[in-house]
DNA sequence: ATCATTTACTTAACATGTGAATTAAATCAC
DNA sequence: GTGATTTAATTCACATGTTAAGTAAATGAT
């Protein structure tokens, strides 16, 4: 079917559907566990007693501030996360409990084996241009912030 | 950097992100009319009088039924699209209202260009190839949809 | 030191994402 | 043809996305 009128935005909904597929890998596993993807992202930035202010929390998880003011206080209800006092008192610095890094162990070793599985289906070599690529896209459309600074 | 733990899932984030800075691109205008990209997404969809059930509507704008359901309730409401008869009496078949086409024709303006100011920063072939790999992403992940089968 | 400005975060309001349950209609088995 | 099953769509409940407004604390200018 040739004839329909292309998509001219086909990039965004390449993307939507390709984003669609890879969590579609994870979603079951964490969800298992009883997280939400998002929580899932949360959790995994504050592995190995990370400590970090919600800002930058919520620049590398890629989550808005307001949604990560819920999640975190959902991680907090459940024990996953405490929260520490900062010299600047406007901040919350966030890290995990024991129960949270727990948690996390035990999500990370299926995750990477699905991780894993992506990379032999894909090839190594062709999902590491395409993650390339799409950070090259980011920086063409944002040439505000600079590559480097978030650091992930 | 190779020294912070790296994101297991930066094909995640990366996806994310990329998203982010590309609908980041069309928001602003497609607001600006009084639509989400959602929204958008559907209008999108049913430009040039294609008449649709909400199944394959979904399916083309990556939307999941229950979030359609609720979205063409809006566009209903705001006189945007309407609702016709189908000789199988579970469907809905959705379409554009005259109003419809033209905020359309209105916003798919802008948005043409934009799309435009997109390949010249990226690369026209380029962007090709990133929605190519996009595709074979989501083939290589789910096998049992045959990749033409959407249309899209 | 005082006040305007900026920054970090939260709250509010509404729209969408997501999975499970529900309803109505078509299809299948017999 | 009747009942079990499947399919299309909706509703429900809860979590997140998104923008705008609000609050508290730090910063800057004077």
């Amino acid at each position: 079917m040739a004839d329909a009128p292309r998509y001219d935005d086909s990039l965004t909904i390449a993307l939507l559907r390709a984003r669609d597929a890879v969590t579609a890998q994870f979603r079951d596993h964490v969800g298992a566990a009883g997280l939400t993807l998002q929580q899932w992202r949360v959790i995994r930035a504050l592995a190995g007693g990370t400590a970090l202010d919600t800002t930058t929390l919520a620049r590398r998880c890629v989550i808005l501030a307001p949604s990560l003011t819920r999640i975190v206080r959902h991680l907090g209800d459940s024990g996953l996360v405490e929260t520490l006092a900062s010299h600047d008192r406007r901040q919350r610095v966030i890290r995990l409990t024991p129960e949270g890094e727990a948690l996390f162990t035990e999500i990370w070793k299926v995750s990477e084996r699905k991780y894993a599985a992506i990379e032999d289906a894909f090839g190594q070599d062709e999902l590491r241009d395409l993650v390339i690529s799409l950070n090259r896209l980011r920086a063409c459309l944002e040439p505000d912030r600079a590559i480097g600074n978030a650091g992930v």
